[in-house]
DNA sequence: TTATTTAGTTACTTATAGTTATTAAGTTTA
DNA sequence: TAAACTTAATAACTATAAGTAACTAAATAA
């Protein structure tokens, strides 16, 4: 068992992670405050506060803290985060060529109530 | 909320779902059989199962029974599977930059008793 | 001093994943 | 012919992760 290359092993164990490749997405547009995240993003602020840590703690997001009024924190990416652009956009590639509006449909209504 | 691309969303629901990044590592090398993915990843039957299930679904994946004896049922990439090698490319070349080997030994440690 | 704002956290419920044992279909061997 | 073996699952159960709603902290404004 486990004779994969423990490097990619570990990429996936972050970037296979729930919410991670969407928060990457929004993160790649430019540095986004958390209330921003939160009301772009179908992710509690739980969990997308547990995400931004675990992110922050891989070095792949960094965190800024402004002392206005009110505190404004704002997220990026740090160049280790910066370097999964390729991969972002594959995956945005794959998915306009492969992901058929049925499919879409079919998830909207899924997830109708939250929507 | 929500203001995301919809296909794009979609493809990280899949991709970024447990596992699947590994099972489509291990497909990229050749068709494989339930119980040798089973034996290469550490992952349970039960969500191997579940996930082979998913991708055939989603058309990424393509279940080939064979009535040898024993039966032998073979997983392979479709098309739209195949596709996807340039994200798994991606995110290897990613890892080998970016993934020290400090960061593997503490996740081998934590799983340590899988290993 | 009370209210307001952002960025969280805590406590609780629901959903997903993991583990172990079992089943089904087919084939061999006693 | 029936007991045993093999692969590919599935069922029942437990453990972990995600979702929800209400609350907290710090700083300022009214």
């Amino acid at each position: 068992m486990n004779n994969l290359c423990p490097r990619f092993e570990k990429a996936m164990q972050l970037f296979g992670k729930r919410w991670v490749g969407l928060i990457l997405f929004e993160l790649l547009k430019g540095p986004k405050r958390f209330s921003e995240m939160e009301a772009e993003l179908p992710i509690s602020g739980r969990i997308l506060s547990e995400r931004l840590k675990m992110l922050e703690q891989e070095k792949i997001v960094e965190r800024r803290v402004y002392s206005d009024f009110p505190v404004r924190i704002e997220y990026l990416l740090s160049d280790k985060g910066l370097a999964l652009e390729p991969v972002i956009k594959d995956i945005q590639g794959w998915a306009e060529t492969w992901i058929t509006p049925e499919e879409i449909e079919a998830e909207e209504d899924a997830s109708s109530s939250k929507a």
